[in-house]
DNA sequence: GCATTTGCCTAAAGCCTTTAGGCAAATGCA
DNA sequence: TGCATTTGCCTAAAGGCTTTAGGCAAATGC
């Protein structure tokens, strides 16, 4: 058999694809290796054990994410750019659910430390700055704003919205209505 | 060897408090077996799979959480409610991450019927007695909270609170004192 | 053109899941 | 109490995933 051109960058990507179509859960180095009809061995070269491919598609998913978020700021400030960074969350939790699953995986402080986790802090912060708020009110915001959008977005994708009215996306668009008048108003101490 | 005495609840309790002791994910009917000194395949009389045993303990979990929320809800109302009913979750979590980390487990629709996912939305619209909303605001809000409450515990669990100031409690509590203000200032549409 | 590096392979060990079939302890019933 | 049945745990075995070691041939570099 020729070479197939196997490297850490393609396994990455193949791994998010793979994650997308079958769960982050079920992305295995032997899956990957089936995908690229290779012998599973051969891709120990390329990566150091499976939870090193886990971490790798976590941060390139971390990545994607905070440059979509980076692109729906650019020039929005106030509710606006509040709903468009949380819609960068729910979309692509809803188009790459794989992905979005990798950026839940605990990472060891060295790996969190190189990751876009900070850019995803700063975006949040950005927004802030559109509201009268300082710290550390600014930071328990920053909580509550990562809270709802990860917890709203789990819980949409794991179906807990799915089988009631009003529909998902209703309640979305009210969520962040509230969201941004609760940030007009923040309660004094 | 005598018999040790094996059950569907037995094993659903081990398995929870070894879930606790290494986490969901590392909860293994091998694991089970050694715990219990017994050989794996022995297991299988009392669970059907590997998912078996994690569904079970995902539906004790939600029941002993449930049972919490409703001792803790008992005599209260407004926003004493909501901070009770806040707290049994994040107490819940941090005293039994393993357990905690069941409860988002995936159901099927069926397991789903059975658990006590319907008692922990009851709660919840118990607590929006408290306020002055009507539907589907009333639905938008349960789903809000749902979404805090998850989300800051799932990011606190993860440890994204605990590297920098201020405090993670003193996060929570101001962030239930936003949450309460919205709740009582909930924006018209 | 030859030496070195690189890439994928075979082999093998270890652990987890799951099914099949067996023996002995517990239980139930005369 | 004695015997039959059920029940509980065991051995055996197959299949899958992970990971390491060592090998050969294609690609690369001088």
């Amino acid at each position: 058999m020729g070479r197939v051109g196997l490297t850490t960058e393609r396994l990455t990507r193949a791994g998010a694809e793979l994650a997308d179509e079958v769960g982050f859960e079920q992305v295995t180095v032997s899956a990957l290796a089936r995908r690229f009809d290779v012998k599973v061995a051969s891709l120990y070269s390329h990566v150091k054990s499976s939870q090193d491919l886990k971490t790798r598609i976590a941060l390139l998913a971390l990545e994607e994410l905070a440059d979509r978020g980076a692109d729906a700021l650019a020039g929005r400030a106030g509710k606006d750019a509040l709903i468009a960074l949380a819609d960068v969350y729910r979309d692509y939790a809803r188009q790459h659910p794989g992905r979005y699953a990798a950026t839940k995986l605990p990472l060891t402080p060295e790996a969190a430390a190189g990751s876009a986790g900070g850019r995803h802090a700063e975006m949040t912060r950005a927004i802030l700055r559109g509201y009268d708020l300082t710290e550390p009110d600014q930071t328990h915001a920053v909580r509550l704003l990562g809270s709802v959008f990860h917890g709203y977005v789990s819980l949409e994708l794991a179906g807990s919205f799915s089988h009631s009215a009003p529909d998902s996306q209703e309640s979305w668009a009210r969520v962040l209505d509230a969201l941004d008048a609760l940030l007009r108003n923040w309660p004094a101490p």
